[in-house]
Formats: structure tokens, C-alpha cells, sequence
DNA sequence: GCCAACGTTGGC
DNA sequence: GCCAACGTTGGC
């Protein structure tokens, strides 16, 4: 049994084209500890994530696409490499990158406007006020209706 | 660029 | 362990 999560990129920083360019990237930088302890504990090989683009113009802002979880957890170099921005200074703080690989980019975007809108996901994680988690748990039911709404 | 929401830090 | 101060996120 698979999981469903929805994870936040800046598409300025980070987007699905160059996911799909990449093909497979370490999803690194995370520093949130809800985030990481869902990548370190729950996360497995073949969950699939909503792609979604945060901090964007509002017609760019929503979800994009599709990827896979293509490794288990294992250490954010970002946060060790002390030549980083990204460096983590605590030595009793630990951060985690996981595998994510390109799946698919929907036809269309799913804005957060429209998502907000329906009545389907009225209790999406996403769409519930001041969520900034940036890797949500996304149900099976949403996930079906989204892949059925944008796939 | 503003700023509300909210996670984290650290003094006490 | 409380909570004010601070830093970050991210919609607008």
C-alpha cells in the first residue's frame, strides 16, 4: 500500500520541467522537523507525490505534477557540508534528503485557488489555513480525485 | 514587497 | 516549561 504526499518546490528554485530534465533528484534542504520525520519514517519507495509551486504568481501557484519515491531516507549532505548556506551548526540535529523521481506533469495546472474552491478537497492538509508544512500527507480519496481531476 | 501565520529559540 | 522575540514561509 502506497502513500500520497504533496511536496513545495519554488518554481523559480526548483521546478517540475527540471524534474523532468533530471529525471531523478535528491530532495534535500528540508528543515522542518515534521517534513523530516515524514521522510525518515513514513516515506517508502513507490509513494508518489503531488508536485506543487509555492510563492508564485497566483496562476502558477498549484499542483503541477507527479513524482515517485524512488529511495528511502538517508543523510541531507547540505546539512554536514559546512561550506553550505544550508549548513545545520547544531551537532545533535540531524536532516534527510530522499530520492524523487519525475512521473508526470498534468496537463494543467491545479491552482490553490481552484483547489481551495472544491468541495472535494475541503479538508486537504493544503488548502486548510496557514499550512507552510512544505511534505503534506495527502489521503487516498483526494489523491484519487486529483489524479481523476488532473491526470 | 507586505505581512499574517506559525515554527523555533532561548532567557527566565 | 512558559512565552516573548525572532526568523521563515508563502499567499496576496
Amino acid at each position: 500500500m502506497i502513500h500520497y504526499w504533496l511536496i513545495k518546490s519554488e518554481p523559480h528554485t526548483y521546478s517540475i520541467d527540471q524534474l523532468q530534465i533530471d529525471g531523478t533528484t535528491s530532495w534535500t534542504g528540508v528543515r522542518n522537523y515534521q517534513a523530516r520525520n515524514y521522510m525518515r519514517d513514513t516515506m517508502k519507495i513507490g509513494d508518489l507525490c503531488f508536485f506543487y509551486h509555492s510563492n508564485a504568481k497566483p496562476e502558477d501557484t498549484g499542483i503541477v505534477g507527479l513524482a515517485a519515491v524512488t529511495s528511502l531516507s538517508y543523510p541531507d549532505a547540505t546539512a554536514t557540508d559546512p561550506t553550505s548556506p544550508y549548513a545545520e551548526l547544531r551537532p545533535h540535529v540531524s536532516w534527510v534528503a530522499i530520492d524523487i523521481t519525475f512521473k508526470q506533469k498534468f496537463a494543467r495546472i491545479g491552482t490553490l485557488h481552484e483547489l481551495k474552491r472544491d468541495p472535494h478537497l475541503s479538508t486537504m492538509v493544503l488548502v486548510q489555513k496557514g499550512s507552510r508544512l512544505s511534505i503534506q500527507p495527502v489521503s487516498n480519496e483526494h489523491a484519487t480525485y486529483l489524479l481523476s481531476l488532473l491526470g
